[in-house]
DNA sequence: GTGTTTGCAAAGTGTTTGCAATTTA
DNA sequence: TAAATTGCAAACACTTTGCAAACAC
């Protein structure tokens, strides 16, 4: 778990990745990783930072999850046309995305299975295969 | 097939849905439902009407899309947090996305098979599963 | 004629970029 | 102090909206 010493345990995933512990990466990452899985959009981030009195610019969270995303530290889910999502696990999974409140939840592994994988077209390799569950309030 | 009458089969289906047939749509809906399945953005769209020497503005086109989605004529396809991709072919199925031209492709419904769907969180019902197998040049 | 639809231009989102000022090593 | 990073504001891409003019019925 990396819920204990979130300064440490921060400070030496941007080491890991040669990215400069700024002060605001650091807060970041902290923010990130410290508890279980999140699912976060730049916006949510940002709002979290600001509400925990991290001072860290729109511009500089976008740079951040970009940066993290490359260094294999984030994944980033393309759910909604119009927000981008980036995920904590970047392990092999799968998602629910609920469209009442436009909010992602890891699914898991052993919950769902795909079988019979499709040929991809000539001359291409599948990268990945994404499942998005899309659920939404029972009654209504 | 609709290849044929191509003018009298987009007639048809915007009576059926209850959409005035208006110049704009008649020549969307022509170019949407006469081939066979297909995939659009707005842009690409509107680019394809203007090759071919249909005036309608880009406003229309959203809305036509919008339009016909609701009406059930579309489905719209979120793969890429940049576009909105819309789908002439609404029955289940699955896709394909290629990461270099940024192009959806239909999987053949009986060449991919999801098993085991998860339990979805309390309260929430399964309202579509979304499978996207991203592809990408098998070279590099 | 009356209500609907269109096209334009303006506004709205979410995101990226250029660059001077600041910070890190 | 040299190189990297930040924050701001401007620019961007895509999408939506308000409204007068044009159109369908």
């Amino acid at each position: 778990m990396s819920t204990k010493r979130p300064y440490t345990e921060a400070l030496a995933r941007l080491r890991a990745v040669n990215l400069r512990p700024t002060r605001q990466r650091l807060a970041l990452a902290k923010l990130l990783f410290s508890g279980g899985d999140r699912h976060v959009t730049a916006e949510s981030l940002h709002r979290e930072a600001h509400g925990k009195q991290i001072r860290v610019s729109l511009a500089t969270v976008y740079n951040a999850l970009h940066q993290f995303t490359e260094a294999g530290l984030l994944r980033q889910v393309a759910v909604d046309a119009t927000r981008s999502y980036f995920d904590t696990n970047t392990r092999h999974h799968h998602h629910f995305f609920s469209e009442d409140e436009n909010t992602l939840t890891d699914i898991p592994d052993e919950t769902i299975a795909v079988s019979r994988l499709p040929t991809p077209p000539a001359g291409k390799t599948i990268d990945r295969v994404d499942v998005v569950v899309r659920v939404r309030k029972s009654d209504l």
